[in-house]
DNA sequence: CGCTTGTTCTACCGTATGTAGAAACTTGTC
DNA sequence: GACAAGTTTCTACATACGGTAGAACAAGCG
């Protein structure tokens, strides 16, 4: 499974709240204004890079090669990654059905209510 | 998240897949032979009680410890758990609802089949 | 009390992640 | 064409986690 950590988190979460698609040092800026709140610590751009390529090796991040300063974006979006770890999660019991029951106990009513509709019932 | 590595996940699959309580003997011979289609490789027991006692502060084992060699279980069902894991995938992202309409894009056809049954509408 | 069995402590290795300097590359400019 | 500034890649180190197990400690039995 692609379990991310903390920085790369927090990357993944700026380029899916992003429309376009950002540079390292776009995301160095973003970076310190998201961590403000904790330290408004300024990283590397390197640093940056680093978490960048290894995203992109994990198959989470492309890149445009050809304009200068790359520019990075999410290949898939924060919903479309999160329903497919949910998938991966969900498949790993042998019992799918069961897992599912109490899936849906945990989630609110609106969101049961959601489903209901997703399902069309 | 509680993610467990190769070793702790057959342990947690070896005591799922149990009634009973399993002392750490049980489980060095049950994992012998779980894995003896790959190699039929022996395990240290300490390396169980490692394990298990990773496996105790992650909150998924209990043990009793009145017992002379200690038993040992699991401390939700395997459903329980998959299903605990799947909501705190969901709940990482704001959009829960958009999350589910993708989820459920993914799952079986049987399986969409028993949510609508669970959903009962 | 000593032997046997069981448990805890400590430790080492490999990999993942956060972090970034050093080195290499690109490109505009004089 | 060589240099300076910006960009990317390489290399490296620290910490944490997981697999693995020996050494040390504990506990019951004969």
């Amino acid at each position: 499974m692609a379990t991310l950590g903390e920085l790369e988190r927090t990357v993944m979460d700026l380029l899916w709240g992003t429309p376009g698609a950002l540079t390292a040092n776009d995301l160095r800026d973003l970076l310190a204004l998201a961590t403000e709140d904790a330290l408004g610590k300024e990283l590397a751009v390197t640093t940056v890079l680093t978490v960048l390529s290894r995203l992109e090796k994990k198959g989470l991040v492309e890149r445009e090669r050809e304009t200068r300063p790359h520019r990075y974006r999410a290949i898939t979006s924060r919903e479309e990654h999160t329903a497919e770890l949910m998938h991966e999660v969900l498949v790993t019991a042998p019992d799918r059905e069961a897992v599912l029951a109490r899936f849906i106990g945990s989630v609110s009513d609106s969101e049961a209510q959601a489903l209901r509709k997703l399902l069309g019932s």
